[in-house]
DNA sequence: CTTGACTTTGACTTTGTTTGACTTTCGGTT
DNA sequence: AACCGAAAGTCAAACAAAGTCAAAGTCAAG
């Protein structure tokens, strides 16, 4: 299939460059004979955040994508928290993660109060009462992908 | 890529110069190849006061323009941060805010990433279209003030 | 044989770059 | 002062990527 192909260049690709890359959409795209599109497809499937990649890119003359892949390891306690979260989230088990994980030294002071003030009442006074939980979870996991 | 090269430049004389430099758009562009508005493109692209740069120019013979890089410290920063974000805030903005202050050393690598993934596009994914940039200007001006 | 998840494709959108024609401003000369 | 030439500024068109989205295709499981 087209997509595992893709895929396995990429990873090759990763692999020889020490997991770290930079391709050409439309460039690769001609190379495989492929529509561009199907680049940003596999990426966007294959290459996600959950699965330890990171993607960066930039459009206009002479783009890029960008594709890191991170090396984990204290990442499963993060993963924990990630999956015992689910898709709501009250301000008060927010806290209690938030200290949780600093008690666990894997958040700074400073990067605790962060995630705290993106997931308090007041940053999400906008939301009404019903999505606010739903999108503090939202938010909180992306917050912990981000240092995964 | 060419503006990319002239950026490149242009950062490594405000670092030889200890931040403040006098350039001339057209003899530069003779230097490079290039034409001269391509210089001006790049400055107002790149060297924006949002991203911390004063710029002046004087034109007519024997003109000149004129970058400074300012420095300000930390809480001064933050609050002109702060009154720049007004109600709304896209991603991209978000994102270059982030990444100013990274660069003035205000945050850490992972701290940035933390701020980034709070106000992404996939964070606030459920918050209705309309909504996501007072959002977005919410949480980020929250998450500014933990850190003063 | 139907369903639903995954793939493939291509039209359209958004963002970023390059170029050149034209305008404005400055300093010096007449 | 009026003029002239040498800067820099402005703007829009052409070009070069990458992103998005939905329609259509495929295929395995039930």
């Amino acid at each position: 299939m087209l997509a595992d192909q893709i895929a396995k260049m990429i990873e090759e690709m990763l692999e020889a460059s020490g997991g770290a890359l930079e391709l050409q959409r439309n460039e690769m795209a001609g190379r495989l004979g492929c529509v561009p599109s199907q680049i940003s497809y596999v990426i966007t499937s294959r290459f996600t955040p959950e699965r330890g990649y990171i993607i960066e890119s930039r459009r206009g003359g002479g783009g890029c994508i960008r594709i890191v892949r991170k090396q984990m390891h204290r990442d499963e306690y993060l993963m924990h928290f990630f999956y015992a979260i689910g898709n709501a989230l009250e301000e008060r088990e927010a806290m209690a993660y938030v200290k949780n994980l600093q008690d666990e030294g894997i958040l700074s002071q400073k990067e605790a109060g962060l995630m705290a003030a993106a997931v308090s009442e007041g940053a999400l006074g906008d939301v009404t009462p019903a999505g606010r939980r739903i999108v503090r979870a939202n938010i909180f996991k992306h917050m912990l992908l981000s240092l995964m």
